[in-house]
DNA sequence: TCATTTCCCACTAAATAGGTAGGAATTGAA
DNA sequence: TTCAATTCCTACCTATTTAGTGGGAAATGA
């Protein structure tokens, strides 16, 4: 029941992109240093972040990564779902790939539905908080000192 | 973000105890023929479901496992947490274990409120559900038909 | 007595997690 | 035009976790 270092990172990262937004691109070494995570590990989170177009990214001197839209249109899931795949707790409920959304016997989709229960829950918030509103978070904590 | 297979087949295991409630103690080999989950897997599970309290065993002919209490009085939360240790998103979150409290910058906690939101979330469903809820919406489903 | 069943321990193959290393390509600035 | 900064790309690596298997000792009801 956990997210791994991958969706953790990739969330302080674009999380970092989106306390900086609209100031031009943020070196990844910037990045890795503030948010403390290995750079060349945290380049290949970057390489998905762009390829899945979460980040746009400038090369050469000067150059970094920006976010690719306004932190108002970015969500935490999702970063979630480019770095560890679709939110499912458990395979059944995962009709986008091969995993098979049905499973035997009609007592278990008692389980199914249990399970797609705790997606909901889980989804309703990582989809409904944008990067605008920890940036927002970030900003109240920082007038209130 | 997936519960893994101890998880999963602990929770069957269990449902497929809190519907044979009463019956007297259910050989493994029968709960993982209906579940159609590795015996000796199982075992192993059944086993720390035992040492956490969660069922009784029964050694010898006619033995087998049945649950320690009535199935009102068991979440999944609590199967969950046996068998695939806290309910944390990260691990900043998780108190209990020397994995830490505290995360460095103000603005991490920014972050680490998110996650608690999402932690929350989860163990909202997880803990409020029962064997007996999911025992009554087997109990529904074959009413149904 | 004996078939059944839990209990316990050791082992393992494959996948995933969490990185490191090195170099090619691009680009702004001196 | 050169050069330092920076992304991009590929390959590799180690430790841990996952998802099991196997064998035998101990208990117990018939």
């Amino acid at each position: 029941m956990r997210v791994s270092t991958r969706g953790e990172y990739g969330v302080r990262a674009m999380f970092d992109l989106a306390l900086n937004f609209g100031k031009g691109p943020i070196a990844l070494k910037t990045i890795a240093e503030r948010q403390m995570v290995s750079e060349s590990y945290l380049e290949q989170l970057m390489a998905e972040l762009r390829k899945a177009g979460l980040v746009h990214s400038k090369r050469g001197a000067q150059g970094g990564y920006e976010l690719a839209d306004r932190p108002v249109n970015v969500s935490i899931g999702e970063i979630i779902r480019v770095l560890e795949g679709p939110i499912t707790p458990v395979d059944c409920l995962d009709t986008d790939t091969e995993r098979g959304p049905y499973c035997g016997t009609p007592e278990r989709c008692v389980l199914r539905n249990f399970w797609r229960e705790l997606q909901d829950s889980m989804t309703q918030v990582l989809d409904n908080t944008t990067l605008e509103d920890l940036r927002q978070d970030a900003y109240r904590l920082e007038v209130a000192e």
